[in-house]
Order: C-alpha cells, then structure tokens, then sequence
DNA sequence: GTATAGAATTGACATTTATCAATTGTTTAG
DNA sequence: CTAAACAATTGATAAATGTCAATTCTATAC
C-alpha cells in the first residue's frame, strides 16, 4: 500500500461512481463535463460547446509517483495546472540551499498561476502522492478566455481567490503564535476538503510534518510539540497523519480567525457567481 | 507642509513636465496616455484609439486626504483601483478589534484584485499621505478586456505578478528573522521606488512603524530596535521617515533573499512583454 | 523476517522577540 | 507659541520558539 495519501476516500469515491470503467492510468482522459472537480475548476459556469472547446486544449498528463516533480524552478512557464487527484507542494530555493514551501495544492486546485508575469516558475512543484493534473497550455486558455466571457471571468475570479488566499495566509504567518498557525492551518486543510465533498472532520495528511513546519514558519519539534498539546487538550486525534477534528470551535477560537475557516458560509460564496 | 510623503518628488518631477497646466484637484482628468505611470499601469501594451477606449471608462476620483478610506472591509466590489501619487495601506480586521496591514501601495500599484472572487473587499484601504487614484469600474473593464487581447493578457500579467509578490512576502514572514524582515521589507520598498523612476537609495516612508511593526509580524519595539541596529551597523541612515540606504549588499545578505529585491535585472522582466 | 534509513517525538538549554514601563521627540490644535 | 496627543525610542524582564541531542516509531529494502 504506497499510497495512503490524501485521497484514499477520493479513489474510492470514484471508483464506485465509474466502477465499470476501466481505468488507464497512461492514457486518462477524462472529459471535463465528467470531472468530479468540474464545479471547482475553469469549466465552472462554461456549458455544452464551449465546454467542449476548453476540454479540446487540455492535455491530462500521466500521474506522477511520488516526489516527482511537475515542474522545475525557473522552469520557462507554458502551461498552468488543475490537481485532479492526489496533492502536490510548491517550494522556491533560499540562499542557503534550504528550501521554503510556499503552498499545498489539493484537488481542483490550480498551480502555475505565480508564472505568468515573469514567463518563469518561481518556485517547483512536488507531488506529495500519486497525483494527476491536468494541463492547460496558457496561450491557448488565453486566447479561449478571448472568446468566452465566463470562461475568462472564471479565470479573473480564480486567480482573485489565489490572491486572496494568500493574503490570508500572509495574515496567519504575519502575527500568530505557533499554536495559532498550526491551528489555522488545520482548519484550512479541513475546509478544503469539505468544499471537495470529503470530511473536513476526519482526514490524511499527505505532507510531512517537516513540510508543514517549514511553511508555517517553525521548526519541526515546535509543531510535533503542538501537536501533542492538541491532542492533550482534545482539541484532535492525530496518528501520524491521520487527523480527526474533535473540536473545531475551540481551534478556531485558537487560530484567531473571522472567517478564514468559516465553513458554513464560504461554500456558499465559493459556488456561487 | 502637509504633505511630506513618499512622492514630494513625484509631484515636483510631474509639475516640471506640465507646468503650464492648472491643476484642478477637484477634477482632474489626465488621459492614460499622459501618465507617468503608463509603463506599470493597465494602458501597457496598447496603443492609440484602443488606449483612448481604456480611458473613457476610467474614473478619476479627487484625491484622498491622510487617513481617508478608500473602501471599507466588506464594501461591495465595483471597481478596481490604480494608485496615482500618494500611498495606501490595505488592512484586514481581526478578531481581538486589532488591524492586520496586509500591504502598502505605491503608484503604479493595483488595489482591490482580492475582492473579485467573493464580490467583497475583504480589507479596507487607508491613504497613508494624500493619495489620488483612478478607479476602473471592473465590469467595464472585464468587457473591454474582452475587445482587446493585451489588455487581457495585462490584467492576467499584473494578476499574476501580485499572487509571486504576495508569495514572496509569505516567504519573508514564514521564516525571516526580524533583522531579515525589516531588511527585505526596506529593499522592498526602495526596489519599487526605483521601478517607478525615483531613488533607490534614498527615500521617504509614509507609513509609521507601527504599520511596518504590523506588517512584518513584529511588536513596534522590535522594529525600532532593528532600525537603530541597522544605523549602528552602517546599513542605513534613518531620521524618522527619510531612509538612505548604505549598504545595500550587506543588507541583501542579511534579507536572505534569492533574486526578491534583485534591482538590476527585475526592472528588465518588469518592463518587457 | 530483519536491518536500515528516515520521520516523528521528547527533553534540556539558548536565543530571540514580546511585553511592560518610562522617556524623549514630533506633530497638531487652539 | 504652547499644550496636548501621538509616535518613536530605550531598558528590564518574561515568554515563546529555535537548536542540539537522544530516543522511539515507521516504512523500505534486502
């Protein structure tokens, strides 16, 4: 079993709603109107042929094992990516050969979109399981976007979430204590996951809890530490990567937030146009 | 003497290029065409009767006065904003009634990219000095975006480059230590100023400590001592807001950074399509 | 299965930064 | 010009987090 991943639950998912198919894994091609992420993706709010054109300039790559990389840094930017299954980090190199993780991209998720400005990937991309992507050559989207109002307003409105979310994090990193940051991250994950149909309450962890500490800005023992306090506090069960939620009030009270990882409304603001 | 902020300069050097002209601050109406900032702005990249498009949806407001709003938390999203002269920091309330500053915005600078995903400003905008914007209703722009491939290809571009600036500070605050904070934060600014004509070495902060404090995750007393450490050590000459930097090396090292503040070659990516 | 490498945890200690308090300097309103 | 409010600095102390080191646990290769 080398892949307890994240989206274990997610491929069982799917197996069950396409069971009779068989499912190559060198030659997926899966149509975008059939896509279990369609609502969260470019194709939201896109419909019959227009669908169809946005479907014809995908290319679904094959999934990458672990610890392959999507793309490199300074890589020459072509194309950006939708997670379709599994989950990936982004990182950039640091002066003193350190690497700092700068993101989690789980599914339905887009990466590459930093790109765009310079033509260069500012960072790499590392699958942290088995996962595939789709990919979708820049030029093609933008000249598609040309061509369809909704199609570009998606565009506009995913890459206005990418900003915001950062900023929210950027508030997270800025000003709270360990606790808080672990907190808020916990949180995030778990929203995220509710907003793909899994259980924000119980779920894996595909990073490391190096991973996790490097991009929340601490060091490893610091977030084991917090861990372990959670768990004593009852605030969750953690073994090793698998976490369950015991008491999300109180960890939203912890992390600080107004709405960060409010979950009953955001799904509402998230579908809606 | 009012109005002692970062672009005194700016306002002399505009002064000289159009002495002749009265300006009427209570209607200014300059075309994009004559705007120094055209080169970072939206116009970039089009040209004649498509630029003169541009600017008849564009709305020049009267200028702002220190501590006036520009939106509120929450406001409604109409319009997305491109500062003139002046500076503006943006802030996020939290949950113990503090402010979060989740950044500082120069000319040439886009405000309110964060609030097209959720239709809601969710920071507010305060001028730091007297600040006068333009403001780009963002449906008109949407439409007009649609008409003219570049100007398309622009939004994504300056979309693109504030989710890699944004990144970049997650960077600098997920890990930084405070003198690394305060050192990426001054190489920050003084990178900006020059990309927009002015001093790189010396210049003037319109925001107080405190905004920094707040903005680099730091307590105020932390950010004064570093200051004064900094001029101890020869890095810096500050009296109050007007800073002149020294030794811009040393002060790369002590960042810690990659290429962030890197002025030779930023303004080259900067410029070119 | 067993050995080995890597990940996670735990403890002791050092360092950094926040907090509290007092002081000085600067801008604003009358 | 003067007083009052605010902003910035400095010092002393406490709290949080990082670092170093040892140990336990887990996964992988043989």
């Amino acid at each position: 079993m080398t892949d307890t991943g994240i989206f274990m639950q997610q491929k069982t998912q799917q197996n069950k709603l396409r069971h009779k198919k068989v499912v190559d894994f060198h030659s997926v091609k899966v149509a975008c109107k059939e896509c279990s992420l369609h609502q969260l993706c470019l194709p939201r709010s896109i419909n019959g042929a227009d669908l169809e054109k946005l479907d014809s300039i995908i290319e679904r790559k094959r999934p990458l094992k672990r610890n392959e990389h999507l793309f490199q840094v300074g890589a020459s930017f072509h194309s950006i990516y939708v997670v379709r299954s599994g989950s990936l980090k982004t990182y950039s190199p640091t002066v003193d050969g350190q690497e700092q993780v700068t993101g989690f991209h789980l599914p339905g998720e887009l990466l590459g979109l930093d790109a765009i400005g310079k033509g260069k990937h500012p960072c790499a991309a590392k699958a942290l399981e088995t996962t595939s992507v789709c990919e979708v050559p820049f030029e093609h989207l933008e000249g598609l976007a040309q061509e369809l109002p909704t199609l570009q307003h998606q565009l506009l409105r995913l890459m206005s979430k990418e900003i915001f979310d950062d900023q929210e994090l950027m508030l997270l990193l800025g000003k709270k204590t360990a606790e808080a940051r672990l907190s808020a991250f916990l949180l995030s994950i778990s929203l995220r996951f509710k907003q793909r149909g899994f259980s924000s309450v119980e779920f894996y962890l595909s990073m490391s809890r190096n991973d996790i500490a490097n991009y929340l800005g601490l060091a490893v023992e610091t977030v084991s530490r917090m861990f372990t306090r959670f768990q004593e506090d009852g605030l969750i069960e953690a073994e090793r990567k698998h976490i369950v939620i015991k008491d999300r009030d109180m960890m939203q009270q912890i992390a600080g937030m107004n709405e960060y990882c409010d979950d009953s409304q955001d799904d509402q603001t998230q579908l809606s146009v």
